[in-house]
DNA sequence: GTACTAGCGGTAATCCAGGGA
DNA sequence: ATCCCTGGATTACCGCTAGTA
């Protein structure tokens, strides 16, 4: 095996290639990613480079690209992960602002859900005058006049059957704090429920 | 200078450190990443490894640090990402079913947008009959007679002035692709936002 | 099953350009 | 300018795995 005029001693570097080897290999690279040994030894031949290093070379430029390509993915992530999170707001507010084409008011769901959510939480926060402890003391009874009372924005015991039914329900619950949970906010609900022919009202034609 | 026991002629190497100096030189790494002059020959002489080569491995160390956390990072864009879009895409249906308090229908935005980009889109796709060819070749006309006849479901020539102020400014567009895309967006928007009143009158109160 | 091979991930050892005392 | 160090990129190579004859 007459040597390809640098039989180094194995393991000893002849440091950076040449402008032009790289070039070249380069160039062949965008064609062909993966030489195969004929391609190689071609190369090598007409570069002076032994096939080893040929072979290194593409192998070391492959592992390079990929870490590239996926340097250049990240960033676009970046980018698309900002996009996504501004989308994101905005069809936040929007659902908050978000007009109804069936009459020109703004839908008021945010402001029902908000509202809704505050008296849960002062309701929750009440003690005796409100939920008043039976003699028992296993049940928890709800004073609906002192509820009208102290939430005075609500319209007196409204008609509607559904509210009725499900006010009486959840009038007497058990000391069971989830089922208290589950009482009142039923009754959030209701209440924000029963807004829905108030607004019709205001609405004008 | 008595060497370190191990005076290879220099540019050999010497394969893998052993899993005893690597855990050594891992543990110092933890506390202290980049170590100077003095902490490296004191590991040098610790571990039976040259200066240079401690230099070396801690070096190629941050790097690879570097590229895990990066690749750490990716997938966590990943993932974030792919939550993002999904609550983009939850954020756009609840805009679509977002019932208005002000009457009992529900929004009709997302119908309107839907049939607003298939007329788009049907528009886009037609030819002479609806965009006509001026003579000098230049400029493309809007047939609006054409376009009542073809989506009659449109109410002929609605008394809106905003629609009919925006839609003489589209009937003349140039040839160029991106300003007949907006027109014919703008039209479709016209339209649109026309249903309101329609919606309206639909509404039962 | 067995021997051979290419490709890949990981790692050691540099080279190079640039920053700071 | 001088010297040392660091990060980034390169070159060389080992061990493992999968595909193939």
């Amino acid at each position: 095996m007459e040597a390809g005029q640098d039989p180094r001693p194995k393991n000893m570097r002849r440091q950076r290639h040449t402008q032009h080897q790289i070039q070249e290999m380069e160039a062949f690279f965008t064609k062909c990613p993966r030489p195969n040994v004929k391609q190689r030894k071609e190369l090598s031949r007409e570069l002076g480079l032994e096939p080893l290093q040929v072979k290194f070379w593409f192998q070391n430029k492959r592992t390079q690209m990929k870490t590239r390509h996926e340097h250049h993915v990240h960033t676009q992530l970046r980018n698309e992960n900002e996009k996504l999170r501004a989308d994101n707001m905005m069809y936040r507010e929007a659902l908050g602002r978000a007009s109804c084409p069936n009459c020109d008011g703004p839908t008021a769901i945010r402001e029902i859900a908000v509202a809704a959510m505050e008296e849960l939480i002062r309701m929750a926060q009440m003690g005796e005058p409100l939920w008043m402890t039976s003699l028992d003391g296993n049940t928890t009874v709800f004073n609906e006049d002192e509820y009208i009372r102290t939430f005075p924005r609500v319209a007196p015991k409204p008609n509607n059957h559904f509210k009725c039914e499900a006010s009486r329900e959840s009038t007497v619950v058990t000391m069971n704090h989830i089922n208290l949970a589950m009482a009142e906010l039923a009754y959030g609900l209701e209440w924000a429920l029963a807004q829905g022919p108030f607004f019709i009202k205001k609405k004008k034609i």
